[in-house]
DNA sequence: AAACCCCACAACCGCAGACGG
DNA sequence: GCCGTCTGCGGTTGTGGGGTT
């Protein structure tokens, strides 16, 4: 298709987020390879929508996840696994690439620092599922503490590769493990977690993901639309669009 | 001060399902 | 029913910033 000649990749520049911005205006969050095309940016469709909804749209959130959101994450990922959409749906101005984000590095880290704490409870037993150096390696294992000591020379990157990794390790292993993990404290997390949440399912969100009732016209995109963050680089715009939309 | 490491996050890739002609 | 295109999703990678040694 548009693959091809001359299509940008790598990081957005304002001008891009400008006039993205401006043709979503115009003609909808909806037609990415149309919107691609017209609007001259040289990105394929699909880089278009995910700039959109990862990072442009109206009403996302900024910042650290609250422990609400936290817990919510851990309740649903629980219930439905993988389904990061599904799960971003629950968290109104999260996306699904934000909680995908979120859910690799804390709570690995978490799930490390539980292992490391079963571990050294039971470490008088044989233990052998807390070896490091014997039998299967688990993911998180091959970040922790307890290895570094032996590979601390670990270089960047070299935890991703966990994930697909040399000792075919999977999603799903990770997943398990981080399971195991969790059904030690998974009563906790019930405990925790019995309010519904309220205050996270109003029907805006679905509103902003849904079929793009959201429409906004130039002149309003460009007011919104204020410039960047001096700090991070991120466009102003979703703290604008609280104004916008509430 | 420099090197190194870890974390957070933006962005890409491949695949599958939906949809329209 | 088939085929091509578009869209959405999940997995993975790359990179910059901040903290630590």
């Amino acid at each position: 298709m548009e693959e091809g000649q001359g299509i940008r990749k790598g990081p957005w520049t304002e001008q891009e987020d400008i006039q993205l911005i401006c043709f979503v205006g115009l003609f909808g969050d909806r037609r990415w390879d149309f919107i691609a095309k017209v609007s001259g940016l040289n990105r394929t469709g699909k880089s278009c929508r995910l700039r959109w909804v990862n990072y442009l749209h109206p009403g996302l959130k900024r910042g650290k996840m609250s422990t609400q959101e936290e817990r919510l994450v851990l309740e649903l990922h629980a219930k439905w696994g993988n389904r990061w959409s599904k799960i971003a749906r629950k968290l109104p101005g999260r996306t699904d690439n934000e909680i995908k984000n979120y859910w690799r590095t804390h709570m690995r880290k978490k799930a490390q620092e539980k292992r490391r704490a079963l571990c050294s409870s039971s470490s008088s037993s044989s233990s052998s599922s807390c070896s490091s150096s014997s039998g299967p390696v688990k993911f998180f294992d091959s970040g922790g503490s307890e290895i570094s000591a032996s590979s601390s020379t670990k270089k960047k990157g070299e935890e991703n590769q966990g994930v697909g990794d040399p000792n075919g390790y999977s999603m799903d292993d990770i997943w398990k493990d981080i399971d195991m993990c969790d059904d030690h404290e998974g009563l906790i997390i019930n405990q925790d977690c019995n309010y519904s949440c309220p205050a996270l399912n109003p029907p805006s969100w679905e509103y902003y993901c849904g079929d793009s009732s959201w429409k906004m016209e130039e002149e309003e995109s460009k007011l919104i639309f204020s410039g960047y963050d001096d700090h991070n680089g991120r466009p102003r715009l979703a703290q604008a669009n609280q104004n916008f939309f509430y």
